[in-house]
DNA sequence: CTTGCTGCAAACAGTTTGCAGAACT
DNA sequence: AGTTCTGCAAACTGTTTGCAGCAAG
């Protein structure tokens, strides 16, 4: 898991034709040992403590890359900090229903997922699934 | 609809023993003839551009009274500027259900409300309605 | 040796705050 | 008159950028 995000990284570095550096292993290390929705600033500090030399920009700009190859996602609260949380493979799909004619079209939306495991942790829940269906008219059945 | 929610917001300023001034007429009125998320920015140039005295703080500071009487409700998108959008009543909840001991749990979150209609949207649906379910293990049976 | 990467500090953007004067009650 | 509110500018916070030196290829 940890190995295979770590490919992940290289593969995208190789094909962008980015270099292999000290910081962004251990930027990428750490950021894989921790758990959802890190700041930046916790991240920082975290690396900092290993690692004194790091610079603040250095963990900016990793962690964008972290984004661009789907390594990562950002994450935003409301207390003005951008976070980061881990990417997980086997993310599905919603759907809209249309009320008229029946038809299905389908979305994915992450920060809904995001919230639904936040709100399962806040209730001690256990997730294993769920469902969201938003019903309403299509865009075609409206205009009639 | 628009003179409730004034009402609403004098309601509120009477409680709190805030006074009626002239801004926070204006900015309350553009506010509301405003749709969904804008910016603080944007909004701060609409007021301007009907009157031109209004200061860049008062609106940041009456818009958190708009939040603080429940009129409006902040939202964070991409783009690093804090948008303010609309309550609408008649807000409902959505389930948490054990798939052990069928018990349910009933839970809000605005959030979630507020990306169906931005996808639903996105989509050219017109939302009439939702459900979304969230399954797993109660706190109870997970300890089991 | 060439080019990309880093660390630093300065710059930036959005938001908040302190304060003197204006406005509400 | 007393106190709150406003507008301004300065301060703050989180993030980005320019640049000289460092390091990977």
């Amino acid at each position: 898991m940890i190995l295979e995000k770590k490919k992940m990284f290289n593969d995208f570095a190789a094909a962008k034709g980015l270099r292999s550096t000290r910081q962004r292993d251990i930027i990428l290390d750490i950021f894989l040992s921790t758990h959802q929705h890190i700041s930046v600033e916790d991240l920082y500090f975290k690396v900092k403590s290993s690692n004194p030399g790091v610079g603040h920009a250095t963990v900016y700009r990793t962690l964008k890359l972290f984004v661009e190859c789907g390594l990562a996602r950002e994450v935003l609260f409301y207390d003005g900090q951008t976070r980061y949380e881990h990417v997980v493979a086997g993310e599905h799909h919603d759907h809209l229903v249309c009320t008229n004619c029946n038809s299905i079209v389908e979305f994915e939306n992450e920060t809904i997922e995001m919230l639904q495991n936040e709100i399962a942790a806040r209730h001690g829940f256990q997730i294993k699934g769920h469902k969201l269906e938003i019903y309403g008219l299509c865009s075609s059945c409206r205009r009639q």
